[in-house]
DNA sequence: CGTTACCTTGATATCGTTCAAGTACCGTGG
DNA sequence: CCACGGTACTTGAACGATATCAAGGTAACG
């Protein structure tokens, strides 16, 4: 499983050595495994190289919020660095390969300069789109909605790093994890599967997903997945031009994997 | 009113002088302005001088929702520069001083060194924070809980910007801004506060707000407080050493009103 | 002095929760 | 090979928190 970092800018040889030497040093983390526990001060930033995880928050009660997944190629706990006790968790839903990386290194990344400095920017920004969305869906809208939105957005998250097939992928959620993300009661997730499954839209078997009717899914929630894409905003522009790619033998294409 | 972005890292003299350029060229509108327009290509980013503003998404039908408050030394939109069709809006709620600067000046802020780049990053994630915890709110809490804690922390987020009284402050939303934000209808926002006034917690009248029992709400909603804080993390840690402040002359303390 | 924006209150409806029971599917140990 | 226990899921029934509908009240403002 090769991972897509191509979700930064185009990188330049050198950027993508010093991404590299990030990367090198992996470990494999059982299922279970809490990378990152809220309320404690935490050292590390790790980037996903194969595997689920997800950040979440827990009441005294035992009250759970689930509040992203973290998916291959994403950076878990970035904000790590400059918040100081965490937050949220962060808690492995499979057995994942993670890159582990410390405050110095982020830092290091940032001061090689902009245009890495401002893919992070870029990263966390998609993140914060992410949380937004959420929070429409859970303000805003039904339950059958909010399960259509959270698995139309993870198919088009998990296409993008090639993690998922034409109308299928496994999601390796439980129906808590999906009511904790969603602010359902298990029960009624499950009710809201079975009525998915009814109309033709989706269905989960197990960890399976297939998605039966992607248009009228995207169409209930008014998705239009602007916030997934690597679209060439304003700051991208200036970064191609002033700054430009470092090393001029580079040419600034479609970045491919590495 | 002074805006304090001491909310950074504490500055030398160059990074304040930097910042303060971006600062000088401010300009006043009125309440209802729409800084940026979620869907649009949007060109600006915005540091918010005086006066309140709020970032929110409109569904078709009209249901909206609010994403958060803008606040006196927030930054609104910062990621117009790297996340190209804006995914929410940001409209005033009063009038405001706004200081207004492209996409090159917030690269050059990232240019200028590893510093303030980290202040960049740490204002975006406590953005996300703030996501976080409305997150868990629309999900795992019920209404009276969830206007509690939305309340709580804007006072301590007009606290640190000098804008609440010991228990008082003015907050310019209607009863729609606050279901907005709150996943609720305008009819059950309403009862709300009622039922808080009545177990003599807090009192809403008009846009003034009065905290009647600080421990008791905060402690209904767990308050931690601690993504408020600018604790010194990991990160800052590292700041204070290698890269140290670029200017010996300016002596490494609590940053004050410039 | 009428219009509009904002808020309140009551009555009824609904979506989602909780409680409870039961099924299916493991992996484990006898 | 089967009994066992655990986890994940499903389904039904009753309940409850919040929504919706409807009406009325107050204050600002032209």
């Amino acid at each position: 499983m090769f991972r897509k970092l191509d979700l930064f800018i185009d990188m330049d040889a050198q950027e993508r050595a010093l991404l590299r030497s990030l990367l090198e040093q992996s470990r494999e983390v059982p299922t279970g495994t809490a990378l990152v526990k809220e309320g404690e001060g935490n050292e590390w930033s790790y980037v996903l190289i194969t595997g689920w995880a997800h950040r979440h928050r827990t009441l005294t009660d035992g009250r759970r919020q689930l509040l992203n997944v973290v998916l291959p190629g994403d950076i878990a706990a970035l904000d790590a660095h400059v918040i100081s006790p965490a937050p949220a968790s962060v808690t492995t839903l499979t057995a994942c390969r993670v890159a582990v990386f410390a405050p110095s290194q982020t830092l290091q990344l940032i001061a090689h300069g902009p245009r890495l400095a401002a893919s992070l920017l870029w990263m966390t920004a998609r993140e914060e789109a992410f949380l937004g969305e959420r929070l429409v869906s859970l303000g805003r809208r039904p339950a059958i909605d909010r399960v259509a939105h959270l698995f139309v957005e993870l198919y088009h998250r998990l296409r993008l790093v090639g993690l998922a097939g034409n109308d299928e992928f496994v999601a390796p959620l439980t129906l808590e994890h999906v009511a904790d993300a969603l602010g359902l009661s298990v029960v009624h997730a499950s009710r809201t599967f079975s009525r998915l499954r009814d109309m033709n839209l989706l269905v989960r078997r197990n960890a399976q997903i297939r998605i039966l009717d992607l248009p009228a899914l995207e169409a209930r929630v008014e998705f239009p997945g602007l916030y997934l894409r690597r679209g060439l905003s304003p700051g991208e522009r200036y970064l191609r031009g002033p700054f430009g790619p470092a090393s001029p033998t580079s040419t600034p294409q479609a970045s491919e994997d590495f």
